[in-house]
DNA sequence: TATTAGCACTCAATTAAAGAGAGTGCTAAC
DNA sequence: GTTAGCACTCTCTTTAATTGAGTGCTAATA
């Protein structure tokens, strides 16, 4: 079957409808609202081919017809056009983003922010850690005795911190030893870079220190490594409550309860995002089944080219696609550019 | 009126079956399942008088009774008995917080979650930052040109960092001096014992920097004081989705948008919370509309005597109160004796 | 051949009515 | 003071009837 222009213009016009009024579209209330110059008659039998090449679908015999999810893709993929942002909420995006923060984290957050109150929908924001980011400081703290605090800053500002055990007989001076032997060796090195030959060599340098030894290597082996794992932001999650898909409790539960999962969300995530450009992920296409009623639309953002997360966000499949595209795409550039701006400090 | 042993007893019947079941409870139900040896007809006359006092109430002429708030004021006050936690909660518990943690905000996240997986509530912990806590270090690390890392690590292992911007002029070298001038004269004062007396010495200290000097005053007016305020951990919080109250979306999405406002909620807590023991806020006594049909349970913890912040529990004025006042004394008691074993590292 | 008007048919959603059930308050007996 | 009995109230559930939106098919029309 293959879709002429006024096939076309039925399934945008059924989705179109849908999106907005979240009801079966009936054909006559598309010769009603949409003047496409055909009668109901005429729009019933398109629809009757629409159906049967699955793009759209009838919930009951006499009901109008809601998309599909292929419909949905079809659409996404040939039909819909981007939209612009208004003015205002352009500036309301600029006006965020000039605020003074304290780190990156901030940044972050008010992408995920702006998006909710943008698109009405859940906003998640993944923070990847790559293993590729350098370090650029660390230290060590004493705080009792028999406790230190690890200090670790990395290039992209990023700072973790946690707290070791260290044996009784070491004083602040041990420690600031070890942490300007660690920066020395450590310092503009990635995670990735490090390898059993560096440890060796901080092993050797140590050495001296014997004591401390043990303490040093598990120090960089186990306390950096688990620290850096991908984070995750969620804003607006309750915006979702808004949506009549959602009026069911149930399915609130389910939904939330699976973002409580960190690593799932991050897992949904990573996976579905290519690197340049927005991705859709619709309904079964996210391969969730406690998903299967929702969509996602999600991008990469950079820092410098070097893919650093990805924004995305989360509604039920029945959301306005073109809008959430335009959308991400906005944020996911301004996030970019804040964040270079943030970590380059460059005037403007 | 006064309340005989046996309004008291009836009173609890209804309670305890309320709580139970969400459903208003007749005399009948009580005649059969709590056996008080009276007829329902006797507990009928009971029941007129003790809705005369105010202490149940009616929702219509043909059904059973309901607790007043007055009635679970009652309750808590005189009545309830406290239960003590499982075994296996218990141990559930312990094992948690034997987990090794890496800083003071894992454990109080874990705390929420065992909040929240214990009562089946809304858990929140407010971490108050007083300014009592005094510097252990600080310390200033260059990242671009233009900007420099000010990382501030407190007495109670809590790390704060955020961005400044320097002269293009200053080197790390300069970042040391400041930041070897502000560990020797912060160091062990708190945020509250910094006077101006105190910013002047560094002004002067600093004055052979002269350039830089600006900079340094500003970081410890600016930067320090508004970077320390009270933080608030959810969890659990689609709890209440479980609560039959709140099948109702409408009423999710208030308390939800309510409980975003971290704000609003840092004031209802630190505003409710007495220093010592477990305060119970029932429905309207929680002065916010929003919240009307919620109770609260919360209690301060504490670290060595000293008040750092509260733990509690939001959900249904339908809510179990005994288990509630328990497990949140008990959580109370195991997140301060968590919190002082992590920060002094006192071996067991 | 493509379009459209007309009509019978389907099925969810709404409304109305009937009944069941839980619970009360009152009275009179114990 | 307690309790059995009974009439009464009011919600909730069930059932039935009605409405209405929408379809698919057929036959007429351009």
């Amino acid at each position: 079957m293959k879709m002429d222009s006024r096939k076309q213009q039925i399934l945008m016009a059924i989705i179109h409808d849908y999106i907005a009024t979240a009801e079966p579209v009936g054909s006559r209330t598309i010769a009603r609202k949409y003047s496409l110059g055909i009668s109901p008659a005429t729009i019933r039998n398109e629809m009757a081919d629409l159906e049967e090449t699955g793009y759209i679908e009838q919930p009951h015999t006499s009901a109008g017809r809601i998309p599909s999810e292929r419909g949905y893709r079809y659409y996404v993929d040939y039909l819909m056009q981007r939209e612009e942002l208004t003015n205002d909420e352009q500036e309301l995006v600029r006006q965020r983003y000039e605020a003074k923060v304290k780190g990156v984290g901030e940044i972050i957050q008010y992408t995920g922010q702006l998006l909710a109150q943008l698109t009405n929908c859940a906003a998640v924001v993944l923070s990847t850690q790559t293993g590729n980011t350098a370090f650029r400081h660390i230290q060590l703290v004493q705080m009792t005795t028999e406790k230190a605090l690890l200090i670790v800053v990395m290039d992209n500002s990023t700072v973790h911190h946690r707290m070791i055990e260290i044996s009784e007989s070491i004083t602040q001076g041990d420690l600031d030893t070890i942490s300007t032997v660690l920066n020395a060796k450590l310092q503009g090195r990635t995670m990735e870079s490090i390898k059993m030959t560096l440890l060796k060599e901080i092993y050797f340098e140590l050495a001296k220190h014997d004591q401390i030894l043990n303490m040093a290597l598990e120090l960089v082996s186990d306390s950096l490594a688990p620290d850096i794992k991908d984070k995750i932001y969620l804003g607006g999650v309750f915006n979702i409550l808004n949506q009549p898909e959602f009026h069911n409790v149930e399915k609130v539960k389910t939904l939330l309860s699976l973002l409580e999962q960190e690593k799932l969300v991050s897992n949904i995530m990573s996976d579905g995002c290519r690197v340049s450009g927005v991705t859709v992920r619709i309904g079964g296409e996210i391969s969730h089944d406690q998903m299967r009623e929702c969509s996602m639309v999600m991008a990469t953002y950079t820092v410098d080219g070097r893919p650093q997360g990805s924004v995305g966000v989360l509604g039920p499949t029945r959301m306005d696609y073109a809008r959430m595209v335009t959308v991400v795409d906005y944020m996911t550039k301004n996030l970019s550019l804040a964040l270079e701006r943030f970590l380059r400090g460059c005037g403007k």
